[in-house]
RNA sequence: GCCUGUAUAGCUCAGUCGGUAGAGCACUUCGUUGGUAACGAAGAGGUCACCAGUUCAAGUCUGGUUGCAGGCUCCA
């Protein structure tokens, strides 16, 4: 799909794909202001810029209100605007001049920016009719070329994002070069709500909510074989990387949170509670419990590096608006570890670590994206600990030749950290895996080996998870799979269906077959037809094979196996049974 | 915490102008013995999220609280 494009120093040139679909809806973005502005004319515009997904403008309606109930009038107005034919134009201004149009304009968000921008950077601002809108561009040539929009939302969003200003109104869209590749796109995202972990979990028993616990799991058998079995993945996979497991309790006083940092820097998330009159803190993170365990008694440099694992359960006060499904809660298992390092060690033991991360995500199929978060305001340590600790974690990073982009300032408040994004059904991505390099633990809890001189040193701590959370690891694994698991996963591996009465004792034989060869097998021996349960089978329960057993198998001694590919084969109850065992050995 | 919505049966949803509730699926029972994505019938199931208010009367209107959804902020 070629089209146009008004650059902002006055070219025309072709355009196409995304980058057409980025010009396209970018022109959406103001078309939309200008329709508001028809419709509001107190709108005062701030950013309005074409996202992975459509656009949205952030405007001050002053003390109007917008709710989805008025994005059809906004809508019918932008059509107006489509049909009305303008021609976009573009002219650059300097400063001063720039500052007195936004003004007379009464855009005050729009001069706030023009503050914000580098002294010598070129204004440019892009006319339709009679909307201006500062902005680089580039956009449509006329606003007819606009033929597939809608508007999907209103939310609010922070002036700046940042939550000390004011909020204000955001109002979502989308838009495509084509009607149907707008309907597709819509129609895509009801496909990705079926696949919705919250959906899901609850048809398949997984996991449930209540209103009793906001933000607290509960985990349901299916839901637990599931965890449990990532658990076994997990301190199989650990133990060959040479960790040792340890556990450490969920509730410990306060001074260790004053001398950890935690209580600075963490105590609005933490929970509290009063044991013999003295406040106790119920915990946010598993690196204290960890350091006890190392400074419990003398290091030889000869044990490092020390690598200890932990199943750790946090708690943490999130805020109700944060809180999703299993991807945001306030009480999760980390799969956690503490390594203790010696400076030579350093590198290697991060690119260990990254290296097992990224097998793991390998393992499951997940596409991933790396983040380096670097220092944030509210931290702790000196600023050479700082720079040395994030050049740690970049040199690793170019030792394993691995793509990232940088996060500025959302470290820990103890040292910067290597991220892995993992992207739910819609596209959102959500922090799973991550490394965290930390000078500064070591020093408050004065953290020692012996080196080979005799010398007490100081060891660095390395912060890692893989799975990160195993409850929104959970939610992931969820929607990638769409509840279809593959079979070692499966909470119900097989489920057996006899088509009638007559070949329900078979099905209970093939059953305890089955069982006993540590199958997880459900016979399904209802009163019902065959063409239900198979729909049940399917649709609910998701399970990778089914046996359909009516009086041909009883007659032949063998079993019809449909798989989720529909295909049905006869075979062998032991052939069949080798074949399972061997998949959920290997883990396929 | 903030913005915009939203809350009726286990699930998905109807419920008009305010007159104390309905469907489908699921569940239970009975019949049915059925061969690859819904067998038939009957039954049971609701303090309409909660607390106030308006009204002769509230699922319905108003206010508040809580949960939930999509965002923002924050985060694994």
């Amino acid at each position: 799909m070629h089209m146009k494009a008004l650059y902002n120093d006055g070219s025309v040139a072709e355009v196409e794909a995304d980058e057409a679909r980025h010009v396209i809806r970018h022109s959406a973005a103001h078309i939309m202001a200008q329709a508001i502005k028809r419709l509001y004319p107190e709108a005062d515009f701030a950013y309005g810029p074409a996202t992975d997904n459509g656009f949205y403008y952030d405007v001050d309606l002053g003390d109007k209100k917008i709710s989805e109930d008025d994005l059809p009038a906004i809508e019918a107005e932008m059509k107006k605007i489509v049909k009305e034919n303008l021609k976009f134009q573009v002219f650059e201004l300097p400063r001063d001049q720039a500052v007195a149009l936004m003004e007379e304009r009464g855009e005050k968000y729009k001069v706030e920016h023009i503050g914000d921008l580098d002294e010598d950077a070129r204004i440019t601002f892009y006319q339709q009719g009679d909307y201006i809108d500062m902005c680089v561009g580039p956009h449509l040539t006329y606003t007819k070329a606009l033929k597939a929009f809608k508007l999907t939302g209103v939310s609010g969003a922070y002036w700046k994002n940042d939550a000390s200003n004011k909020m204000l109104t955001r109002i979502n869209g989308t838009a495509f070069a084509t009607k149907d590749e707008l309907e597709e796109h819509l129609r895509l995202l009801e496909e990705a709500k079926k696949r919705d972990h919250r959906r899901i979990g609850r048809e398949m028993d997984l996991f449930m909510m209540r209103d009793e616990a906001p933000g607290f799991p509960f985990f349901l058998p299916n839901g637990m074989i599931l965890k449990n079995t990532l658990l076994d993945y997990w301190r199989e996979i650990h133990h060959e990387a040479g960790y040792v497991e340890i556990s450490t309790p969920q509730i410990m006083n306060k001074q260790l949170w004053l001398t950890s940092g935690h209580w600075d820097h963490y105590k609005d998330n933490m929970y509290s509670t009063m044991i013999d009159d003295e406040e106790y803190c119920i915990k946010p993170m598993n690196c204290p419990g960890g350091v006890l365990v190392y400074s419990s008694k003398p290091h030889s440099y000869r044990e490092l590096p020390i690598r200890a694992g932990e199943i750790g359960l946090v708690h943490r006060h999130e805020l109700r608006g944060a809180l999703h499904g299993l991807f945001r809660v306030r009480c999760f298992n980390q799969d956690d570890a503490h390594l203790f390092v010696t400076p030579e060690q350093l590198t290697d033991e991060i690119v260990g670590v990254v290296r097992l991360i990224d097998s793991v995500y390998q393992k499951f199929g997940f596409k991933y994206h790396v983040e380096l978060s670097t220092r944030p305001d509210d931290s702790m340590g000196s600023d050479e600990d700082w720079a040395a600790a994030e050049e740690g974690l970049k040199v690793a990073l170019d030792k394993l030749g691995m793509d990232y982009v940088v996060n500025e300032g959302d470290g820990a408040f103890y040292g910067p950290k290597i991220d892995f994004h993992l992207e739910d059904s819609l596209g959102r991505t959500w922090q799973c895996g991550t490394v965290q390099l930390d000078f500064q633990m070591p020093q408050n809890f004065n953290l020692t080996y012996v080196d080979a001189d005799g010398e007490k040193k100081r060891p660095i701590m390395l912060h890692r998870v893989c799975f990160g959370s195993i409850e929104r690891f959970i939610g992931i694994l969820i929607e990638h799979f769409a509840g279809k698991f593959p079979v070692w996963l499966a909470p119900m591996q097989v489920k057996v269906l006899p088509v009638s009465e007559k070949s329900r004792d078979y099905a209970h034989e093939v059953t305890e077959q089955l069982e006993a060869a540590g199958i997880r097998v459900v016979c399904d021996d209802r009163d019902e037809k065959i063409g239900y349960k198979i729909r049940e089978a399917r649709g609910v329960d998701r399970v990778p094979y089914m046996l359909i057993l009516g009086e041909k198998e009883v007659e032949a001694g063998n079993i019809s196996v449909r798989d989720r590919t529909n295909e049905t084969v006869p075979m062998g109850v032991d052939e069949f049974i080798a074949k399972v065992v061997e998949e959920i050995r290997t883990r396929a």
